[in-house]
DNA sequence: ATTATAATTCGCCATATGGCGAATTATCGT
DNA sequence: ACGATAATTCGCCATATGGCGAATTATAAT
């Protein structure tokens, strides 16, 4: 009951349900998902580890960069269920659909540019 | 987007949830909701208010009694789809199967005297 | 070593949410 | 018609949640 209220509660909010479909086909790291939300990296960085506690995600370090991709088969079955749900049920959705554009674009900067703006106060 | 939200932010709830399972093999009135969530009338009144938005949940009026059941193939797909994969992650959870126990010895009672001891102040 | 910087954690605020009881509405039984 | 009563709506309160900026941590580059 614990694991699959985490798993609702993480898709709860439209900002993680975005994220998490931001995922689908491709790693990114905070400074990104930043860039598509327009938030602040401290929030993005809470959504993310409630996504993460729902075992929704995962992550990778690589030096500085954190990056997040959707949870694999190592995932528990409620998670996975609950990723498959999500993609079929937005998979034809409009904001989903120009997130998706807005990432191909955002892939096509240089992270280090990217995230250089983001951090100072 | 926006139904899919009324879907999970219906499911962010413990209580509603415990309610959507109870109502798998069985329509209920709200008093014998009541009776399951040890919770007020009008809070009972108002989840199953978020599930019907949610297309998860029709109800069916008799008398001064309303039965809630289980939406079933004039739903949307998304939310026909979020009915199956709760039942199937929460199908062996043992507080579900509490309830389920206790929803036949409330379903023994007689509704009438059910509802007389709770709406009063 | 020191500086720069990606990300997280912390402290705070505004709003959303879940709970109750009182009041209201609608129906049943007399 | 009138009182009883199942359910909802309304008004309120306490807590949870989502947001930000400042401070902190950890890594990279000089």
């Amino acid at each position: 009951m614990f694991t699959f209220m985490a798993i609702t509660k993480a898709l709860s909010d439209q900002n993680r349900v975005r994220t998490l479909m931001a995922l689908k086909d491709r790693e990114l790291c905070v400074c990104q998902i930043v860039e598509l939300l327009e938030l602040a990296p401290s929030t993005v960085s809470k959504h993310m580890s409630i996504l993460a506690t729902a075992r929704l995600v995962e992550n990778r370090q690589d030096g500085r960069w954190r990056y997040y991709r959707l949870s694999g088969d190592d995932a528990p079955d409620e998670a996975q269920e609950a990723i498959a749900w999500t993609s079929k049920s937005l998979l034809k959705n409009k904001k989903i659909q120009q997130d998706t554009k807005r990432i191909e674009e955002i892939l096509k900067l240089d992270p280090e540019v990217l995230c250089r703006t983001q951090n100072r106060a």
